[in-house]
DNA sequence: AGCACGCCGACT
DNA sequence: GTCGGCGTGCTC
């Protein structure tokens, strides 16, 4: 027998199978799946690979063949479902398929650690029956009597286990265990899961119409065509209970569910609710668990003792046999999108999954992408809007724009606008909490000499370094650099050095100023540290520990803060001037997801915008709440310029230390993909930010009304062009849009 | 990726 | 004459 291996090296040139001979001691074990060490090269080093196929023959000469030589495993890495997955992201997302299978291969599997911990177990010995005889008519050994009858009742289990259901038991287990009526023994086991959180009552809240309706709808699709489904409601409307009564149903029909979060909404609020409701048929998993955490949930579904797992983008690959639902929350967010090689898309991604598997895919948002929306519009996606809040009494914050510009002719020169102002001294006088969200952190945005305009900028980098009140310093936030701050300018030597543009510190250290009373939280990357950081802040914000909180985007997703009853958003045109396609998209995400942290409960809730360009449609539609408008705007205007999801998108990066290579590959690529006529070429240009840590950055965008057409040659330009490149430095990060699955 | 083979410059 | 530079090619 022979095994295809595809070796866990990630180069192109080796980025094939290859194939081993299977020898005798391993032809039960080799398996599709499996891990194997194969001598490899010149030199026959031991290689580690996988096993992705097996066959009788092979077409390689007899002398080139090499046998498996070990096979460190006893259980597959990934499954049929999983590799197909993988073949599929190669094809994508223009990576190694070695890469590909590392990704959806359990983290860490790599390092041979040992996954399972001994633990010492106890179980009934040689002479269990006489000692059992012995003690039942004694009546001084009431311990080892209770230790025996326990034992007997509950058969082998945890020597910890035994010891904390009978106190004090060490020295009678000692006696029991020389007489031999008991054996410990060591046992293998996985690091045993979250028990704290089992075998709670959970608590089954009744649905409203509508969100029966909801589950309605979705059987319906499931038995007819089966496409995705997307839920479109306010935060509030209950989308939680819904995905919950849902795997119920999965559950009920023997089948599994993956739920995909943010992974910075993971948080033990969210997560309980699914471990009460589904006890120790639900897994957590995310990226603050060690190896073995995540290698013991791994397991776990492997071998079909779990039947939902709640995680991040990475959950998908869990190996499940017969799953049943994927469900992404949030599936706006941008952090479903891998940054690293695969930089795979988990919307698309499990989209794709759930084909191979005939699993329902259903995505729930406040703000769906325009992606999503506009594959409503074509029905290629079933869209089910939510319009109720669920939560008794809770309603829409009553939200209202302030023209920045006016208060600054108006005199006004703070952060805060007088309406805002005036909200906040209320609310804080009626002991009620405020969210304050400026979308950059430090002191000032750019520092520059008042009189010849000189920007401090980053010599790595092509942005303007940020001042740091904390630190007295001036910090790239691309690179990190940080250099001491000028006393005088570095160009013309004037002394009159001008600190501009808001951040977190400086909104912080307004708020004190002009709130003397108020205690004020701050929370961004500079305040977030540490493990527990984010939700130490969260928590102590919750408990009431401070009446105000500034933050970042931090702030905007995922907390229910019940006495919080004003948000402002202090500049709502920021994410505005990216001089992206989808800036508007983001601006509209934004706006709405911030509003959405006031007036959760009973109270009413208050929302400022405050922004200089109060005529921004995105803006004032994200303020109306209208949606509808907002997204057919957004799609008619996508569709004139032919930007995604519109048309097919190849957008590639081009990455490199010499600017002249850089922008030559680039231009090189631009000149084979106008081979085609029918691709519509912009730019080359170069980035926004033309260079990040010292690498010069060009873009290259091509768009075509032929999604499959401008995939295929995409693959064979890029496939042509890299090896080129790279020995040029230059380095190709292409990403696709509006392709169809 | 890693290793061997191979064909040109400055050393014992 | 030979040690070693890294270009080219192959790996089941």
């Amino acid at each position: 027998m022979f095994a295809q291996v595809i070796l866990s090296i990630s180069h192109n040139d080796i980025d094939r199978v290859f194939d081993y001979v299977v020898p005798e001691k391993f032809e039960g074990k080799a398996k599709l799946g499996m891990r194997v060490r194969v001598p490899f090269g010149k030199g026959g080093n031991i290689t580690e690979g996988y096993i992705v196929g097996l066959k009788d023959t092979t077409d390689v000469p007899e002398d080139k063949i090499k046998n498996i030589v070990y096979m460190p495993d006893d259980f597959p890495v990934f499954n049929d479902t999983m590799l197909k997955l993988a073949y599929w992201m190669h094809r994508r997302y223009f990576t190694t398929l070695s890469r590909c299978i590392q990704t959806i291969t359990p983290s860490g599997i790599k390092d041979k650690t040992d996954y399972y911990k001994n633990v010492k177990y106890i179980k009934i010995g040689d002479n269990f029956a006489d000692s059992l005889i012995k003690y039942e008519n004694s009546k001084k050994s009431e311990k080892k009597r209770l230790i025996l009858k326990y034992v007997l009742e509950n058969g082998e289990m945890p020597l910890s286990v035994l010891r904390n259901s009978i106190n004090s038991a060490d020295y009678a287990i000692k006696t029991l265990r020389e007489e031999k009526a008991l054996e410990v023994y060591d046992k293998k086991v996985l690091a045993e899961p979250y028990i704290n959180s089992l075998n709670e009552e959970s608590s089954v809240v009744e649905l409203n119409d509508e969100q029966k309706a909801v589950i309605d709808k979705w059987d319906k699709e499931r038995i007819a065509e089966n496409r995705p489904i997307l839920i479109h409601g306010v935060t509030g409307s209950g989308k939680t209970e819904i995905y919950m009564n849902m795997i119920e149903k999965i559950i009920s029909e023997g089948k599994q569910a993956i739920v995909l979060v943010p992974e910075i909404s993971l948080t033990p609020m969210m997560t309980g609710r699914f471990m009460k409701r589904f006890g120790n048929k639900a897994a957590v998993t995310h990226s603050k668990m060690n190896f073995r955490e995540r290698f013991n949930c791994w397991k776990r579904v492997q071998d079909g003792n779990i039947s939902v797992v709640i995680g991040p983008r990475s959950a998908l690959f869990m190996p499940f046999e017969r799953l049943g639902i994927v469900i992404i929350d949030e599936e706006h967010e941008k952090s479903y999108v891998s940054e690293t090689s695969p930089a795979y898309d988990a919307v698309e991604t499990a989209e794709k999954l759930c084909s191979f598997t005939g699993a329902s895919l259903v995505m729930g948002t406040a703000t769906p992408s325009v992606r999503t929306y506009y594959r409503c519009t074509e029905n290629k996606v079933v869209y089910i809007p939510l319009e109720k809040r669920a939560v008794k009494g809770s309603r829409q914050p009553e939200i209202e724009i302030v023209d920045m510009r006016k208060e600054l002719e108006e005199g006004n020169r703070t952060v805060f606008s007088r309406s805002l102002f005036e909200k906040m001294t209320k609310n804080l006088e009626n002991g009620r909490q405020t969210m304050l969200f400026i979308n950059r952190r430090g002191y000032s945005t750019f520092v520059s000499c008042r009189s010849c305009g000189y920007v401090m900028k980053c010599t790595h980098c092509d942005v303007s370094y940020k001042y740091h009140a904390t630190s007295g310093k001036l910090v790239c936030h691309y690179c990190g650099e940080t250099v001491a701050r000028p006393e005088v300018c570095p160009v013309c030597g004037s002394k009159y050095i001008r600190y501009f543009g808001t951040g977190t510190q400086k909104v912080e250290e307004e708020v004190k100023k002009y709130f003397s009373t108020a205690r004020v939280l701050r929370m961004d990357m500079d305040t977030v540290s540490g493990k527990n950081g984010y939700s130490n802040i969260l928590n102590k914000f919750a408990d009431g520990e401070a009446d105000i909180l500034v933050g970042t985007q931090m702030i905007a997703k995922g907390h229910d803060f019940k006495n919080v009853t004003l948000v402002g958003i202090l500049a709502a045109d920021m994410s505005l001037n990216t001089g992206e396609f989808d800036s508007e998209e983001k601006t509209y995400q934004l706006i709405t997801q911030v509003a959405g942290r006031a007036g959760r409960a009973e109270l009413e809730g208050k929302v400022v915008v405050q922004t200089y360009s109060p005529d921004n449609e995105a803006i004032k539609l994200a303020v109306k709440g209208n949606a509808k408008e907002f997204y057919e705007r957004e799609i008619s205007f996508r569709k004139t310029l032919g930007y995604p999801p519109c048309k097919a998108s190849i957008y590639i990066e081009f990455n490199g230390k010499n600017q002249k290579n850089t922008a030559e590959c680039a231009v090189m690529a631009a000149y084979e993909f106008r081979k085609n006529e029918e691709f519509e070429i912009l730019g080359p240009v170069p980035e926004y930010i033309s260079k990040i840590k010292d690498e010069y950055r060009y873009r290259l965008i091509v768009h075509s009304a032929d999604d499959l057409m401008l995939m295929n040659r995409a693959r064979e330009i890029y496939d042509k062009l890299r090896d080129e490149f790279e020995n040029l430095g230059v380095y190709m990060k292409p990403k696709t849009e509006g392709i169809r699955i």
